[in-house]
DNA sequence: AACTGAGCCAACCGCCGAGAC
DNA sequence: AGTCTCGGCGGTTGGCTCAGT
């Protein structure tokens, strides 16, 4: 049979610690070092659970963690290797000296991801709003020729962070400039639009939200979302869509072939330790993240990236959607309305 | 002063791979 | 070979703080 429990969990003492389990903590490292955790709370004198020993040393306690607050080099250090490796917070703490994967979770929830949506950056394939909305409509089919709405982007002026961080940046702002005057957009209808593209984000955009609740599974179609390929795009004008985005390539591609321009990001992040790291790793998400159209609920959270792969694969085979999977229902109930109202597909909807 | 809602963060939960038994 | 725990990880939550009303 296995090992012993480590602890009555009915039986150990939970929530804040006192500054008195510090110090029984602290004694006791400094005494007989890291070691097996199961066997310090015994041996320190503390009614805790061997696996909350080592959190609160790990994420508090630990000499060398930095007290202070992230600075602007950190910020952007973090930004960029989100856009790397996903939510990976412990990958990314090992770049972070100092830092844990749950203080960089913790910046990254509270403040990063919010700026990053104020500046109207998808916090999750780290590409514009409106590049994310433009490949959304590639994914359901649509057409996005004529609609304003792809070609709104938030005013520069809301941005906090250095123009640098956000690769693209300067040619979405650019591109913006053009597209704005190209349609005749006014301020006011430019922010109105942006104000309806955000509301559609945060509602329509559940699948991003899924990938980025999914744990380890869905890293991969996160890192695969922001993989180089995907910024092709942006030289684009913004009116047009992504002729050449092919989301079933996208996401049956191997994130981490290499490219010249994987290559000048890997130098850039100083990351080609953690490129193995990942690649490690990968071969497993990998299996997880099956192509099959399977839906797979961990804890709470649905993979739809996984049915988007799947579907993806079959729309582009040319095949029918009639597998009876969530996503061929919506598509199937999209083609009909589509057919029945063909005056929609020219409409902009406000919502 | 009391209430409320948002922001923050420490700690917990549940899953997974590795390894002990 | 099968069962179980450990250690590690990412996601979530409970409770504290603080600003606004």
């Amino acid at each position: 049979m296995g090992r012993p429990p480590c602890c009555d969990k009915s039986n150990v003492k939970r929530g804040l610690w006192t500054a008195e389990e510090d110090a029984k903590i602290l004694a006791f490292v400094s005494n007989h070092g890291i070691g097996n955790w199961t066997l310090v709370p015994k041996k320190a004198g503390l009614n805790r659970c061997g696996k909350s020993c080592r959190l609160r040393w790990t994420n508090y306690l630990r000499p060398d963690l930095k007290q202070d607050s992230f600075t602007p080099q950190e910020e952007e250090h973090i930004i960029n290797l989100h856009e790397a490796v996903g939510s990976r917070w412990s990958l990314i703490a090992k770049k972070l000296p100092g830092r844990t994967d749950n203080d960089v979770k913790n910046f990254w929830n509270t403040k990063l991801r919010k700026k990053l949506v104020k500046m109207g950056i998808d916090p999750v394939t780290h590409k514009p709003f409106s590049q994310v909305l433009s490949d959304y409509g590639n994914i359901s089919g649509f057409s996005n020729t004529g609609s304003s709405l792809i070609t709104t982007q938030p005013s520069p002026a809301c941005t906090g962070l250095p123009s640098t961080t956000i690769k693209g940046m300067p040619i979405i702002e650019k591109a913006q400039e053009n597209s704005i005057l190209d349609n005749n957009i006014h301020t006011w209808e430019y922010q109105a639009h942006f104000q309806v593209i955000n509301q559609e984000i945060v509602q329509a955009h559940f699948f991003n939200e899924a990938t980025s609740s999914c744990s380890s599974s869905s890293s991969n179609n996160l890192t695969q979302l922001s993989s180089p390929q995907s910024y092709s795009c942006l030289y684009q004008t913004q009116t047009t869509p992504c002729s050449s985005f092919n989301w079933s390539e996208f996401l049956l591609n191997d994130p981490f072939i290499s490219t010249e321009l994987q290559q000048q990001e890997e130098h850039d992040l100083q990351g080609v330790s953690m490129q193995n790291e990942i690649q490690m790793t990968n071969k497993t998400n990998a299996n997880e993240c099956n192509m099959n159209g399977v839906a797979r609920k961990d804890s709470g959270a649905l993979y739809y990236g996984a049915s988007f792969g799947g579907q993806i694969n079959k729309q582009s085979e040319g095949t029918s959607s009639s597998g009876g999977s969530f996503v061929d229902a919506i598509l199937d109930r999209d083609s009909e309305i589509r057919a029945a109202f063909p005056e929609l597909l020219d409409e902009v909807f406000d919502y």
